[in-house]
DNA sequence: TTAGGTGCAAATTCTTTGCACCCTG
DNA sequence: CAGGGTGCAAAGAATTTGCACCTAA
């Protein structure tokens, strides 16, 4: 399994670089170490999480350039956002057809495949609001480690107390 | 119609009224307002959006009461956060089983209703990562107006430009 | 070589907090 | 009347931008 998981970073990547190169921008080791970030966790990180994983093995970057960096793979299509948003954003470099399944108190996004969620039907009166390109479920709970912590009721808040 | 609308939002206040008395919090107008703001339009709007739009009836409202109060309606479960985070949010008022069309373009979404839709079934495998509340789903595509307005490639960025 | 990319630091924008006065219950 | 709630102003975060140097092609 843990090649399969090798194979899959490594058609990725390999994407990326031709999609890159398509484009016309330059393939950085910046680039090439963010973009292996995300690929590489199965997670969905915020910027800010790239950013502390990718100085590991390269001290000097900047977190400018990861936002830079992540809107660019986002603009060439490499890379989607969770969520209808871009602001506060977690990425995501599963372009297969995939669900979410999200734990409504820490927000934990793990991602699952089901064939028969994958062939949902639309409903036909939707075309009125615009054209479909893919539908996602989102699966939302609580998830096993914060029902062990103890989740009385939703009245905790944001990041820095 | 508009007179079903017109119920739908004057339920919704109405458990506003009884949770907020509930849970011992005062019911001031800032935050009938706010909710009522929320609830009123169909749309799931930031922070700014529901600021702007309160404050042509309340001019007084400062943006650092209608953040406590949106944190405050979603801690009493009177409103969800569109998408996993809680940071850069869009809030829906909405509490019933509905699903959304995003435009991931522009962002707008929209809520609709589907019997087969909420009638999913979902992955028993998924038990494993922790219980599960309710399931969305997230149908995305490009609306109406941004295919109007024409969309050759994905490369413009956020708000202020 | 050379245009695009990066790092740095400063500017913006977004969100939260401390405090004195106000208003709901 | 009392205690939570509000507005204001200021602090803190998060995100973006200008610019001179660097590097992939």
């Amino acid at each position: 399994m843990s090649n399969n998981v090798d194979r899959t970073v490594e058609r990725r990547l390999e994407r990326m670089r031709a999609a890159v190169q398509r484009a016309g921008v330059k393939l950085t080791h910046q680039r090439l170490e963010i973009f292996n970030e995300i690929v590489a966790t199965g997670e969905h990180p915020d910027v800010d999480t790239i950013y502390r994983a990718v100085r590991q093995r390269m001290p000097t970057v900047s977190i400018d350039t990861v936002y830079r960096t992540l809107w660019m793979l986002h603009d060439l299509g490499l890379v989607t956002t969770l969520g209808p948003r871009q602001d506060g954003v977690r990425f995501d470099a599963n372009l297969d057809p995939h669900h979410h399944y999200v734990c409504v108190r820490c927000g934990l996004v793990r991602d699952f495949e089901s064939d028969e969620l994958s062939a949902l039907e639309i409903p036909a009166g939707l075309t009125q609001l615009g054209s479909v390109v893919d539908a996602r479920v989102e699966v939302r709970g609580l998830c096993a480690q914060c029902q062990d912590a103890g989740a009385p009721h939703p009245t905790e808040r944001r990041s820095t107390p």
